[in-house]
DNA sequence: CGTGTTTGACCCGCGC
DNA sequence: GCGCGGGTCAAACACG
């Protein structure tokens, strides 16, 4: 595997991204163009049947992992551009605190496997998004050091719109606005 | 009957 | 080379 694990290390210590909202993410991060579409992509997170509050999405902790690319240089050396082949998808990891492990973010997603992790007794489920064309996929894991704990781990770009309607998560969200910083 | 899940097999990279 | 851990495939199954 890659490196990415690495940044779920001490969840427990609450690291410094732990205050930071899906929605402040949008607004300080836009620029690069992967994350405008998938951030978009998350606000759809949880519409009203998952069972989680507000109050549980402030725990929500996102980050990012940088190995993001390597895709232009510097990498050569000995070992050649291995590196830079597989490091070209993003990835992002969602921490959240919820009972339910099924964040519905507003796509469709197929589950196409499940293996249990070492060191920890719940299962890995992978699954990926069913939009034609479009081979986006997420991992959803719960810690087993904190059951509480979710993550969710997404990899590559949606290129397509959000195929489930918002119903009135609408607006919940346009209510969180009023709590951001902007 | 279409769509999504389950689950064992398979594959692949990596460390020993 | 071998075994292990992690990721994916795909046939069988479940469900509307």
């Amino acid at each position: 595997m890659e490196s990415y694990p690495t940044i779920f290390q001490s969840s427990s210590s609450s690291p410094a991204a732990s205050h930071l909202s899906v929605l402040n993410m949008v607004n300080s991060h836009a620029g690069a163009e992967f994350q405008d579409q998938n951030l978009n992509g998350y606000l759809g997170m949880m519409p009203p049947r998952t069972e989680i509050s507000i109050s549980e999405m402030n725990n929500i902790v996102v980050q990012r992992n940088n190995l993001v690319d390597a895709g232009t240089a510097e990498v050569n050396s000995s070992k050649k551009f291995k590196v830079e082949k597989k490091s070209r998808k993003p990835k992002y990891a969602f921490q959240t605190r919820s009972q339910v492990d099924i964040l519905d973010d507003g796509y469709r997603w197929r589950k196409y496997g499940q293996k249990a992790v070492k060191n920890n007794r719940f299962p890995r489920s992978y699954y990926r998004c069913t939009h034609q064309g479009c081979n986006v996929k997420k991992q959803v894991q719960r810690l087993s050091k904190d059951e509480e704990i979710v993550v969710t781990t997404y990899e590559g770009i949606h290129s397509h719109p959000i195929q489930k309607s918002m119903e009135n998560f609408e607006n919940i969200l346009s209510q969180m606005q009023i709590f951001t910083p902007y």
